[in-house]
DNA sequence: AAGAGGATATGACCGTTGGTCGAAAAAAAC
DNA sequence: GTTTTTTTCGACCAACGGTCATATCCTCTT
């Protein structure tokens, strides 16, 4: 809080030496080196070198989470259209930091709590969300289903799963199939004719 | 290779180790000294401190996994029974080896490789076989859908990851609900009868 | 204008780490 | 018994994350 400049200034070069650096080859001093301030200054912005990359992640994802928030509160949508923008915000924040070569062989391994934090990070936020849409389509009567909450948590898991793709790379196509059988799932699922809920398929970038 | 004894002892030292520490906060020192040998001697069998870890998640997933992927062709069984069975193999594999204590705060998330590692083993090797018991279901008329390979993914992503438990910490409780919610989507999912499916949700240990 | 006092900044410093290496010990080969 | 190869080892190294006493800056008060 004390100096948002440098704070930021530190966040900056830390996301600059990720893009072709795992973490653990990157160095404090490197960090500091880069930001143009001391080593010790560091800490005094953060405690440790493990809490800078959990406030980058915070930063990144910060926006699109907020908005879709915001969501949960416009009753006058149709919980389904607010499903569908969730998974368009999902899809958004993730391409936009995240994008890592992925080479092949035992090195990539590393950066991995990167993609980790994403996928805890969308998820912890937005399944309260979810399930308060999913528990108003239920009050309306436009979805069955006895767990709101449990839900939700399976659609996010699949989703930011396989956006990510990282945890199971696959080709694009193998991840709208996913995608596909999971609408198939949550119209049969949730009491709702096939073809329902097409428009949750919507395009991936 | 040259000594399967001291080899497998560094493999043990290190799981026995891992049971109450992060994979940071153990030392090769650790390692090598809990295992009986040399410090000098660990860099003789594995080429750095990630490979011990690379190995040991190599021998634990071995066994569950064959007997899990010898089901597949055990056509005599029901394609239910044996998704059961695979079920109880993922979870017996997961409990035995990660059973780390769960501590709030964003500390832990270095142990994470280890479970990215357990997730995506446990999905690539088990995908192709849960799909082949689905589509022997699909081809008696037990199951009804349309993709068995994305469904299949669906089903083991959704699984492992509640199972594994790192990714979204939660409680039994939880992941009691989560697993029954998903077995409730497969029943509604695949035109089977409520609670028909209800033996996949038995105990977590 | 002076200076007191907190906020900010820093690099030398510390304990420890992952990994190397030459040499010793053990085993194998002859 | 002697050479050769495999195996073991702990002292050693560079580099790391993190601490700390000190230094600089900034803002008030007088």
């Amino acid at each position: 809080m004390p100096n948002q400049l440098k704070y930021d200034r530190i966040l900056d070069a830390l996301q600059e030496l990720l893009k072709d650096q795992k973490l653990q080859a990157i160095s404090v001093s490197e960090i500091a080196h880069t930001a143009g301030i001391g080593k010790g200054s560091i800490y005094y912005y953060f405690p440790s070198k493990d809490a800078i990359l959990d406030a980058l992640v915070e930063r990144n994802y910060e926006k699109p989470l907020q908005t879709a928030k915001a969501l949960a509160d416009q009753t006058d949508i149709s919980p389904f259209t607010r499903m569908a923008m969730i998974f368009q915000a999902c899809r958004n924040s993730s391409s936009e930091f995240i994008k890592s070569e992925n080479q092949a062989g035992p090195g990539t391994q590393e950066k991995t709590f990167l993609h980790q934090k994403y996928v805890n990070h969308i998820i912890t936020e937005l399944k309260p969300v979810l399930a308060e849409i999913i528990r108003q389509g239920i009050r309306t009567g436009e979805i069955h289903f006895k767990d709101p909450e449990a839900l939700a948590e399976i659609v996010l898991i699949v989703l930011t799963v396989k956006i990510d793709n990282t945890l199971i790379p696959s080709s694009k196509e193998e991840i709208e199939n996913t995608i596909s059988a999971l609408v198939s799932l949550l119209e049969r699922g949730t009491g709702n004719p096939p073809g329902s809920l097409n428009f949750l398929k919507s395009r991936l970038s």
